[in-house]
DNA sequence: CAGTATCCTATATGATACTG
DNA sequence: CAGTATCATATAGGATACTG
């Protein structure tokens, strides 16, 4: 009954640190892109627009080691290395999916408000 | 048919901006607040834990730009000012509340996702 | 009380170039 | 091809002091 209303929002809650990690602009569009299926290094890279090869690098590493994207390398050459939601992962593309389609569906709303917004400032 | 599968990935893409908004951290956990109802700056600032003045202004800004949120200033000494998800806003509030409770209910799996593999490196 | 003003640092992001 | 290495920079974020 003392406890807060939204745990979520205290420092000390763990749940906290993977919202932070998960409400991330670059981790929504890979997670986004994954849900499409598995899919080569270089077909992420295309899809998420203006990625660079770091930082999709970089959230592919932290979605790995949180368990929700798999790697899959190819002992091959040239190096073939293709990657896909988890289980878990999927779990977490359905949110992510439905804030993406909020920002779709909204859009107009969003950008009438801030034109009224600038126009008084 | 020769568009992409996910326009909302696409640089040009207005919905893309809205996105790379909404899905940032502290955006989520002001908004997962105002889900309680309108409140008081201070009290937001105590519910989201660890936020500075300066980040929590700025974050109320950009969502009230984007008419997501009302401001109500009262002419009172000392002054009181009250935040609000607008109508659009609740349609965000659904979203991000379920991106927070995915964070809530699978952090155990992420949590022990993360041990696995930071054992192997 | 609700911010704004400052100052400063960390980290994220970018842009390439380079290699197994 | 799939990254990694580097370098440079911007910008978010943090700490705090100050004021209408």
């Amino acid at each position: 009954m003392t406890q807060p209303e939204v745990n979520l929002l205290t420092e000390t809650c763990p749940s906290r640190t993977s919202l932070a990690r998960v409400a991330d602009k670059w981790t929504a569009m890979v997670v986004i892109a994954l849900g499409s299926g598995r899919m080569r290094f270089g077909v992420l890279r295309t899809m998420v627009e203006g990625i660079s090869p770091k930082v999709l690098t970089g959230t592919l590493r932290d979605l790995e080691r949180d368990g929700l994207v798999a790697r899959y390398a190819y002992a091959e050459v040239p190096p073939r290395v293709e990657y896909e939601l988890t289980a878990l992962g999927r779990t977490l593309h359905t949110p992510l999916r439905a804030l993406g389609s909020w920002a779709e569906e909204h859009i107009p709303e969003v950008l009438a408000a801030r034109e009224t917004y600038d126009a008084f400032r």
